[in-house]
DNA sequence: TATATATTTAGACAAATATCTAAATAAATG
DNA sequence: CATTTATTTAGATATTTGTCTAAATATATA
């Protein structure tokens, strides 16, 4: 089971995402032009978009052949708060066995 | 190149370490007693301290037999602060040529 | 100094991740 | 309806990551 506070922080880990967050913040983007300022296929970028899609940082909105990024704009609220909360329970995963 | 930032995020991805910074958040703890909170051997949580230590989000003090962690206390202004910037450059990385 | 305790390091391995190419799907347009 | 453009999906692959066991290092103490 996959927390929404990990998904977020999973997200957040690789520096293209949080790249794509940034460039974001200035404007809504389809795919397209968001693949215009990396330089990955879109295949890649695709990939990126769903991890930050799953931890529900952007949005996505069909508009024609297009579809259209934006920022979830909850976004910097949750994160603060998970800041806050960064040391409330979220490691249920760990519930093994000890080993050895 | 790994940015300050990057070590941050990578380290805050891991579940585990961010139990342990919760933990640590309670007082400072020998390598040995956080290892008693924690299902898996003292060699993989020495991983993640070291993971933690990179990222500057602890600090240790040797006491005798014991190596003390504890949280960095600016963790929390560091943190707030890099999610101010999060927007900011951080993907110097991905300065490479466009494939295909 | 020998032994016990605490922690880290080294090396192996399985699982996850980031990337690619090629193919598939969706919408617009001639 | 065929073609073009936009985006995603599928599958492959190299790298990174989290974990383990076993060995090494560091300190304390009999």
């Amino acid at each position: 089971m996959k927390s929404a506070q990990q998904s977020v922080f999973k997200a957040l880990a690789d520096p293209t995402r949080r790249s794509i967050l940034k460039v974001l913040q200035k404007g809504s983007l389809t795919a397209g032009d968001i693949a215009l300022k990396f330089p990955m296929t879109r295949a890649s970028l695709s990939h990126h978009f769903n991890v930050l899609k799953v931890a529900d940082l952007v949005r996505t909105e069909r508009r024609g052949q297009h579809i259209v990024y934006s920022l979830n704009t909850t976004v910097f609220q949750e994160m603060t708060q998970m800041l806050m909360e960064l040391f409330a329970s979220d490691a249920e995963d760990n519930e093994r066995s000890k080993p050895q």
